[in-house]
DNA sequence: TGGTAGTAGTTGCGTGTGCAACTATATTAC
DNA sequence: GTAATATAGTTGCACACGCAACTACTACCA
């Protein structure tokens, strides 16, 4: 339980009841959204949420492929972790691997003809999933007001995520 | 496409920008603020954030011990993943645990006076971390409309979250 | 040209997590 | 009181992920 004050640190009060809300509602939230969107594809169409957003990725690319690299950023994986999921999506038949001519490194993640049809699947129910549980609980100028307030947030956090350790 | 009430929209179109950035700006936020304030936690006091997450609900609890069920929900942990989280806390000396008398199926989870301490510390950091990266980006009223956010997204994501699939 | 530094991708290993099965206790029905 | 059912917590297992080390290649520089 509260017993002392805090500490001599600085901006070290406990969250208000505002601030509470705002920052768990965040954290509650997203558990919730995604874990209901996992199931959700992963029962219509056994494809996992990552594995999804890789799809998707690749099939927004020019020319439907995408450098492992690229895609690792886009989906927010590692590079490791994108090679062991790009394994499972071309074991799968979703994504095939080519060699990058111009960069004999590199591989491209193309999207195969399974890859394209199952995200024509996919996509219907995760659209629909995000509009309705989600996108839907906003009008269009609350989600500007949303796109605006990951707009100023973005750019710290992911500077400090980037560092290891925010400086302070 | 502002739809005001939960229509079942069929095939639904792809996001629009507006729809992509309030959406995907809310996915890169969170993994960029839970990666940088897990870093910074883990750097400066070895504690990682979910084990932060315990030490502060179980302060927070009546009596400084709370049943391993409770927490695991307040924590957003399966009930194995807490078990398991708990012991590496016991391992530590922070969390002890304690058979409950009116229930002897029950364990309570309680804080150690070095759990007590080392969550001391660590609150600073972690409120400095959360007001710097996230709360100091908006002002009071925004505060509000982010709790009210979410407050109407809740419902319908744990819901969907915990009926494994939200049947459209 | 040769040497050094940097980058792309993969692999070994450790870790944190969920699911399903299990034990032990509680609750309800009869 | 006994049987059927539900709940609390733990354990076995599988899996997805990150980090660090490694190979192969590119880019820069003197």
């Amino acid at each position: 339980m509260p017993l002392t004050e805090t500490t001599l640190m600085p901006a070290a009060a406990a969250l208000d009841t505002r601030e509470l809300q705002a920052w768990r509602g965040f954290l509650r939230a997203h558990a919730a959204l995604t874990k209901a969107l996992d199931a959700e594809l992963e029962a219509r169409h056994g494809l996992p949420l990552t594995s999804y957003d890789v799809l998707i990725t690749v099939e927004s690319a020019e020319d439907d492929r995408v450098r492992m690299c690229d895609l690792a950023s886009s989906v927010l994986l590692s590079r490791s972790g994108l090679t062991r999921l790009v394994d499972r999506l071309e074991r799968d038949g979703l994504i095939a691997r080519e060699s990058c001519t111009a960069d004999a490194r590199g591989q491209f993640a193309v999207l195969t003809d399974n890859g394209r049809a199952k995200l024509a699947e996919a996509r219907a129910t995760h659209l629909a999933g995000v509009h309705s549980l989600f996108l839907s609980h906003f009008n269009a100028e609350e989600q500007d007001l949303l796109a605006a307030a990951w707009a100023r947030v973005l750019p710290g956090a992911e500077a400090a995520s980037r560092a290891g350790c925010c400086s302070s």
